[in-house]
DNA sequence: GGTCCATATGTCACCGATGACAGAGGGCCG
DNA sequence: CGGCCCTCTGTCATCGGTGACATATGGACC
């Protein structure tokens, strides 16, 4: 591939001409920048964007890691931020951090070494000490969960309001008897989500019932046994309140197999067959084209050294969609049949708040 | 942050033996060893990415361009191409081309510029001349669509194969009004479906029926126009084969909304709760994980200069997982309440082959 | 006519790591 | 003992583009 000096060969200038051609320097005669222009057409010169990092010290590029980037959730970030991105002419490199805490740093500092313009980044770990060596040099924002031992901009949603208003939700309608289930491997979100719902519980002047707080790891899979137990117990549970997207199709899942449907049923975040479902099921709508896109202006607020007093953390709320999941009151179960025969209007949606 | 000179100022050696200890070069006696890595540990040294990328000429990186980041489809390939990329120490850069094929152009070459090791491309537009001229410089290996106008490695799904299986697999039992639904932006890889749909309605003697073939545009909502209106008509169809999961997931609501699931349905592209729904969904496996590894596999035996003669085209077998709403048969229409009311067995899938 | 400024182009060094090569010291072998 | 190879360290140039600075030309203005 052809160089700047060979185009300036070919032009008849020098290289720090081409340069100035095609950065659109002001002074430059017409003539020669033809005779550039052409020049550059001919040989289909490109100029080399690595030279022109390492010149300038920074790649004009941001990192995302995240826990899974195949994830509905962080997918949607990472496309928010990649337009955002885009819009400034920055590239966008993603790495998976698994959910393992200690290959966590590893992966980050892959990144980090290739002096990045800024990171967002979504820890597994509880411990993002490794990173107060980069700070002063790297803009960093943290989405989903904060920073752990070192201080950092982030944007989180509200588990604690999230999860409280829906298990309020349930409460008002007369449920006692409200399970659980969330990952314990997403330490940070799930237990915030948990102490919502331990909140929300007191609020009503129900006692937390450690048999119906199901805490499954790994895959979400690994929720199914957890909800077959609980339903078998005596005293069983009347409502479930899943603590992620993931956990909620599996559960799902299992409850529309084995006929399960009059259980109330809310869950932390939104997914593609959620309305559809019958009943089609109430969540709450965790936005995650809104985290990534507020992670992605705070990060380039701070790239382009924004001395600002910016609000360190922000976070997001999280509105409950109502639909028909969570409406079965815990007097008169619904027979499942009845709104599956039904064909009923339109599915309606009401949203809190 | 340090650099080399600093680190071989401190050490009191030249700034290549301190390359040398870095890079483990074995004539390093163990003496100045120590010294470089001490002095290397006090400041803090990273070696500098950007630089070595740049000596080298080349970032050891490779770019993945996808119509959607957040695509599930497109996630899942990211996610498979960054876990094989990760393994060679190699960062992935992403970029979403959007439906525009007018955009994907800029897009790619935004990424091309970065002297990169590798791409993976699923394109947009149906010309993708425009990378002749990166082609003997970056391997470049297709995914999901081939390459138009230029030759290059590729590894799709088998379309034409799999809708013919599924299509066929309706007509098996009995079902002759046959709809298909599908994207028209997603040009290439609808078109064979539909092509696969075409040629299993001939073989089992069945005209085909342009009111029967249904293309929206843009976002997958457009879906449910068309199918409603198919509904709708004289003559309506009795089974329905969605070309994608997104306008499955799309239809599925609609049809479960209006009451109408004594429709057969299968659905090109498997989805979180496909096997949840009642009836549960046939579905053409697609493979997106092993779509992103074949790749990954193809494009970074390319990058290590393998001359081995490589096939150029992959095409990746979709077999049909057989769940319930393709078990239904033209004749008998499945009252809707019998399949919603009976708690049957866990569901059970057929696959084919 | 001299001063000043805007225009237009070139020269050179530099960003940080590393490949090519040089050279010093020491052991081994014929 | 001379030649040779192995070990260890250093010097220098280089990758490609660009910032700092120099230079040259031609009005405009006093």
């Amino acid at each position: 591939m052809s160089t700047m000096r060979e185009v300036a060969l070919l032009a008849g200038v020098s290289g720090k001409t081409v340069s100035r051609v095609i950065n659109g320097d002001r002074y430059v005669s017409s003539q020669v920048k033809g005779r550039v222009e052409r020049a550059v057409a001919e040989l289909g010169y490109v100029p080399n964007m690595l030279s022109q990092s390492f010149r300038a010290g920074r790649d004009n590029a941001v990192g995302v890691a995240v826990p899974d980037i195949a994830d509905a959730f962080f997918g949607s970030v990472i496309k928010a931020v990649e337009q955002h991105a885009r819009s400034r002419r920055t590239a966008v490199l993603v790495t998976s951090l698994g959910d393992d805490p200690a290959g966590e740093r590893s992966a980050v500092e892959a990144l980090l070494r290739r002096q990045l313009a800024g990171l967002i980044i979504a820890p597994v770990s509880t411990d993002q000490s490794y990173l107060a060596a980069w700070q002063g040099r790297i803009p960093m924002v943290f989405i989903d969960r904060p920073a752990h031992r070192i201080e950092a901009d982030s944007v989180v949603e509200d588990d604690f309001g999230g999860a409280a208003i829906a298990v309020r939700h349930l409460t008002n309608l007369g449920h006692r008897r409200i399970a659980f289930v969330g990952n314990a491997a997403a330490v940070v979100t799930t237990g915030r989500r948990l102490l919502g719902y331990r909140a929300a519980l007191v609020e009503a002047g129900i006692a937390a019932d450690p048999e119906l707080e199901g805490l499954y790891l790994n895959g979400a899979e690994n929720a199914v046994p957890i909800i077959r137990d609980m339903l078998t117990r005596n005293n069983p549970a009347t409502a479930v309140f899943s603590s992620n997207s993931q956990s909620s199709i599996a559960l799902l899942a299992e409850l529309h197999d084995s006929g399960h449907t009059d259980l109330a049923f809310i869950s932390f975040g939104d997914f593609p067959m959620a309305a559809a479902l019958r009943p089609s099921v109430t969540v709450l709508d965790q936005n995650p084209a809104r985290v990534g896109e507020t992670a992605a202006e705070r990060l380039f607020a701070r790239v382009d050294g924004s001395r600002a007093r910016l609000k360190r953390n922000l976070v997001l709320p999280v509105p409950l969609l109502v639909r028909e999941s969570s409406e079965i009151s815990s007097n008169q179960p619904e027979p499942p049949t009845k709104s599956a025969r039904t064909p009923r209007t339109r599915t309606s949606t009401r949203r809190i708040p």
